[in-house]
DNA sequence: ATAGGTGCAAACAGTTTGCATGTAT
DNA sequence: ATACATGCAAACTGTTTGCACCTAT
């Protein structure tokens, strides 16, 4: 748990707000540079740890991608990878009757859902 | 491409057909050295390289995982991931419409979908 | 003033690579 | 005999940790 605050830590929160998107570490340490010359990449891996401690910060895993993290406290959501630029953006709502893929032998207790593609501003 | 045959190679093909499911180097290699003392995780993975060059063996990437391993040329489908023995097995078939959930603006080209909870063996 | 936070460098885990030795052909 | 494959150790990447210095309180 963090206790103070210091620039650092306002500029790696500021990161996700403004991005709106799963961001990886490399993604929110290119940002907080921009603001803090000389920022270190431990203090990027210390403090998601902190905003991950406090429910403020959630993981976002994908198959085969580096760890990334998202705001915490938003609604069952799936996510889309960009195929051209690489970007994860949120999708909206889920997919009715996911969990019967599984026989009745399973017990299911949850999923996880990726689709990729080209998204809007690269489809065009 | 490998052109020998080598005691090392065929132990590191049989045991994706024992298994019958997506193995990691890990599981390959405490396999492999049940028959072969000394078997090097170099080898692991060089022969895992080759098989997959191949088209013998596809990756299985599911997200926070150890990326894994199956034998290649299966139809369509999906992994469930056991929290209880942690052992990835196959399910058969999809879910229709899955790629819908990305609004018109995208163009979904494929989609990946684990199930995670109790396999049958563990649910008892 | 003081202890929590930072930045650097070292430690780690999983994977890849370089190289001398071993072995299938 | 020859060159491909192996096994070891070193290199590499992403992440974590130890520690002296800095700074918010």
């Amino acid at each position: 748990m963090s206790l103070r605050n210091t620039r650092q830590k306002a500029a790696i929160r500021d990161a996700f707000e403004l991005a709106n998107r799963p961001l990886s570490t490399g993604e929110v340490l290119a940002f907080a540079q921009d603001r803090i010359r000389g920022i270190g990449l431990s203090t990027v891996y210390r403090n998601i740890r902190w905003l991950l401690d406090d429910g403020w910060l959630n993981v976002v895993e994908l198959p085969g991608e580096l760890r990334r993290y998202e705001i915490a406290g938003k609604n069952h959501h799936h996510h889309f990878r960009c195929e051209s630029c690489g970007r994860v953006l949120e999708l909206r709502g889920c997919v009715p009757a996911l969990d019967k893929l599984a026989g009745p032998g399973f017990m299911v207790r949850r999923h996880e859902l990726v689709l990729y593609g080209l998204c809007p501003s690269c489809r065009k």
